[in-house]
RNA sequence: GCGGGUGUGGCGGAACUGGUAGACGCGCCAGACUCAAAAUCUGGUGUCCUUUGGACGUGUCGGUUCGAGUCCGACCACCCGCACCA
């Protein structure tokens, strides 16, 4: 009986509409079974879902449902992170309000999701723009504020002048605005900062812990918080222009052991000392002002020369009265890290020496290779910063660099300078506080009143939430909040006087910090249950970009020590599992008028050579690079179109096979279309085996073509399982193609002869195998499948089967013979054959013994079911 | 500059702790079916040699080993992150 192609237009909606109809996805807080949290990064409702998102999505919900079918209760959701700047901008280009723009663009992109057939509890959805949801998020704030991880200063800050508000130096590549892309300007403006680092060692050991997180990432964290472990020296000042009051200049040091190659001192050009300095010295006023201006006009800093000035200062070397150093302003240090003040040791610093070289300073090595000889070892270009030998040190000489360190430190503790210690030993973090505020309207109000009298009043809880006013206008540049006194203008909350809003709101980067914990009970009248936090936190599985590996990575787990801390939840870390995904890539196409989109792209093959031809016009297009879809380039391709013409299965399946799924995946139209070409032969096959198989019993025993194919099916249950634990879809995907491969041939046997009841059963079995190990990637495929085999229960209810574990296991195995290394013959032997047995075995083969031309070989290598190696 | 990663057929990629390199897919070639095409099915497909058979082959060079894509050393190319962090 011939079947009809497989419909996904049909089938999918069906199915879709069955699962909710059973509210099969929604979780229940109380269920008794072990709990598995998968979680996807929420998607920014920009408009509507693109191929990254669906690729993000397709591998959650194969985990989802997966472990869904291995007995787990799986918490599965979904959210918008909906507050940020492109709301705005479309408001200001389309007069369009924010929130009438991101909700419809929620209801778009929710419709969009809801097409792909993603088993997500769609009951516990919210959208961090909701008043609900940011309501709670300004309760953490003044919890925070509560427990001291809140605090205001005037700063300087980085400065989008295009998107006209200030970017945390995580927002800031290469000296541009993350969004932007224009310079960033340095402003003065009084901030609101998250005290992360109070937790940097947390942060940095925990990373630790982490261990099924991509290494990569880990590392990238470490490198970010920047821990150095150093030395705090204090250097008297000896000379007569030093500044009243200042007795010594602080400094800090990873490298105490080089103190006697010092030849300078060099301080940042905001650096007490220097504006001290400055103000009596015109020169080197202008020549401050020359370091900031170049210091804020961005990655010129990469070319720009080591240049300093000569303060007339001059300190004290702590081990010599008489051995002075001068004390320059130089371009290259920085004042927000250690004290803003060096000293330079140009033999072991490559950015000393060019100093000292330029400045005609003294340069003398102090670390030595081993083997060198001190009497002539010098530096002169290259500074030496490796492991070796204290030379020129005086008491350090002849100790390792390690040695040297402990032993200035221990040295300088005990001696004094201005009744202070000279020197401690002090831990560095590269890592600042975080700055939240931001001078835009569409995030979350600081929940705070500034009163002429009071100061700065932080609102009561009852007097939450602070809901963003509807009647705003972005008519003119800058925050409309500011503009808008009925809203801004309010009484205090302490003396009852005029007072004004905050109106700076909060940075989005704080809305995904804990929107995971909120999923867990998003009705809790609190921020979070901490019941219903602490029973499913930590997030089981993570899935997200890379770009993400820092920022929100790095707040959501200072996020969850904070909201520990006010007794919001009560783990450390949020996320126990994270996956990095790639980038969906597709082929560049370029006409004479521009990016040419796939969809109007005609590709050819000639000879081996490929060519690009417009559709309408017929014009020849140059291929160009493999890029990230992106509207620049045109090359991207909607998911809705590939969902309408394929189906949302095929547009799973394709985006989980082939590719590692950390790695970028190549979207071409081939291999669509050969994912939709498996899952129509896949059907014809299941379309036979319901008209075959239909009333065959299970039979207990098997041999020959029945065995085989019951091993095959069953094989391949256990290693779909153990890919998808790993993650390794792809490789999941080959072993489906496998199994439909090895069944096909027996099935149609079976369709053409007389009924072999053995074989019917194992197929019957297979089959079924092959529809539940398809299930997590086609579900709605699956299901088809399984109606179309008679199956009156619902594969989105049904336990993974278990696989039988006499099956995976062959009884005889077939090992390669080689011959010194090289393969010459194959032995097929019982599995459990002794090493005698396989070795007299292994010297019948002809091929051996042709080669051994009666002599006895040196030595036979048996590794026991894996490989037999014969030396002659 | 520092840190990390990757390198395997025409292409995407397999190969668990060293043990038959190229699973699976795409593409391509041939055949079957068809008036024809599409669809489908079957077979083939790393390179080279005249073959039965053999030689070579996982970026390059060298090493360890009975045996190396995998381990060690040096180098090359590309990608990513950080970047004046003392």
């Amino acid at each position: 009986m011939a079947i009809e192609r497989y419909n996904p237009r049909d089938a999918e909606p069906r199915w879709q509409k069955i699962w909710q109809e059973q509210r099969l996805f929604e979780t229940a807080n109380d269920d008794p079974r072990p709990k598995y949290y998968v979680l996807e990064m929420f998607p920014y409702p920009s408009g509507r879902i693109h191929m990254g998102h669906v690729r993000n999505y397709a591998m959650g919900d194969v985990v989802a449902r997966y472990k869904r079918a291995r007995g787990h209760n799986v918490l599965h959701p979904m959210g918008w992170d909906a507050f940020g700047m492109p709301a705005e901008n479309a408001a200001m280009q389309n007069k369009v309000h924010p929130k009438e723009w991101t909700y419809a663009n929620i209801d778009t992109m929710r419709t969009q999701l809801k097409s792909m057939g993603l088993s997500l509890d769609w009951s516990r959805e919210f959208a961090t723009c909701d008043v609900e949801y940011y309501h709670h998020q300004q309760q953490l704030f003044l919890d925070f504020l509560d427990n001291g991880l809140v605090y205001r200063k005037q700063s300087k800050v980085n400065w989008d002048p295009v998107d006209q508000t200030v970017l945390a130096n995580e927002q800031v590549i290469d000296g541009r605005g993350w969004r932007s892309g224009a310079p960033v300007e340095q402003r003065e403006l009084t901030q609101w900062f998250f005290r992360i680092t109070d937790f940097s060692e947390d942060l940095l050991e925990s990373l630790e812990d982490l261990d099924q997180w991509p290494e990569k990432v880990r590392l990238m964290q470490k490198n970010w918080i920047g821990r150095s472990d150093g030395l705090h020296i204090s250097w008297e000042i000896v000379s007569e222009t030093a500044p009243a009051g200042e007795a010594a200049l602080e400094v800090y040091t990873t490298r105490p052991d080089t103190i006697f190659g010092a030849s300078f001192m060099a301080i940042a050009a905001d650096h007490p000392l220097a504006l001290n300095a400055a103000a009596s010295n015109p020169e080197l006023a202008e020549f401050c002002r020359e370091c900031r201006r170049a210091g804020t006009s961005l990655a010129a800093l990469e070319t720009a020369d080591k240049v300093g000035f000569d303060t007339g200062i001059r300190v004290r070397h702590p081990f010599d009265e008489n051995w002075k150093l001068p004390v320059y302003v130089a371009n290259f240090v920085l004042m927000d890290y250690g004290t803003g003040a060096i000293f330079g040791c140009p033999s072991g610093d490559q950015r000393d020496l060019d100093f000292a070289n330029k400045y005609g300073l003294p340069v003398v090595a102090v670390v030595m290779p081993k083997g060198e000889d001190p009497t002539s070892f010098q530096i002169t270009e290259d500074a030496y910063v490796g492991d070796g030998v204290m030379i020129n040190s005086r008491f350090l000489d002849g100790s390792t660099p390690q040695q040297a360190f402990d032993t200035v430190a221990e040295k300088l503790a005990d001696k004094t300078v201005a009744g202070k210690q000279q020197a401690f030993r002090q831990v560095n973090y590269r890592l600042r506080d975080w700055g939240i505020s931001r001078q835009r309207y569409w995030g979350c109000p600081i929940p705070v009143v500034h009163c002429d009298a009071c100061g700065v009043v932080p609102l009561r809880r009852e007097e939450l939430p602070v809901s963003l006013p509807d009647d705003i206008d972005f008519d003119k540049p800058g925050n409309p909040l500011d503009r808008h006194p009925t809203w801004r203008d309010v009484a205090c909350p302490k003396c009852g006087s005029p007072a004004k809003r905050e109106t700076d709101t909060m940075d989005t980067f704080v809305d995904s910090s804990w929107y995971f914990a909120r999923f867990t009970a998003p009705d809790a009248s609190e921020p979070t249950d901490p019941a219903a936090a602490d029973a499913w936190l930590p997030v089981d599985q993570y899935i997200g970009g890379i770009e993400h590996a820092i920022l929100h990575l790095l707040y959501s787990r200072f996020f969850s020590r904070a909201m520990k801390i006010g007794g919001h939840l009560d783990v450390k870390e949020p996320f126990k599992g994270l996956f990095t995904q790639g980038m969906v890539v597709h082929e560049t196409y370029r006409g004479k008028g521009g990016w040419v989109a796939p969809a109007e792209v005609k590709l050819e093959e000639q000879d081996g050579v490929r060519r690009a031809v417009h559709l309408d016009s017929g014009e020849e297009l140059t291929i160009g690079a493999i890029e990230k879809m992106s509207k620049s380039t045109r090359n991207v391709v909607d998911p809705d179109d590939i969902i309408a013409s394929f189906g949302a299965d095929t547009a799973r399946f394709f985006m989980l096979s082939d590719s590692p799924p950390d790695r970028d995946v190549i979207w071409t139209e081939a291999g669509v279309e050969g994912a939709y070409r498996f899952l129509q032969r896949t059907w014809r096959l299941i379309g036979d085996a319901a008209d075959t198989l239909q009333y065959v019993a299970p039979v207990a025993s098997s041999a020959g073509d029945a065995a085989s194919v019951s091993r095959a099916a069953h094989r391949t249950l256990k290693a779909v399982g153990e890919d998808i634990e790993r993650l390794a879809f792809n490789k999941a995907i080959a072993r489906i193609y496998e199994l439909v491969n090895e069944i096909s041939g027996p099935l149609r046997s079976v369709a053409d002869s007389e009924a072999n009841t053995e074989l019917c059963a194992a197929l019957r079995d297979a089959v079924e195998i092959l529809i539940a190990v398809m299930a997590p990637m086609t579900p709605h495929f699956a299901e088809e499948c399984n109606a179309l085999l008679g199956g009156k229960s619902l594969v989105a209810k049904s336990d993974w089967p278990e696989y039988d574990p006499a099956l995976v296991i062959d009884s005889t195995v077939t090992l390669p013979v080689q011959i010194n290394g090289k393969k010459r013959a194959e032995l097929t032997i019982a599995r459990d054959a002794d090493q005698q047995t396989v070795e007299y075995a292994v010297l019948g083969l002809p091929a051996v013994q042709s080669a051994l031309s009666g002599k006895a070989p040196r030595k036979i290598i048996v590794v026991p079911q894996r490989i037999v190696n014969v030396v002659i």
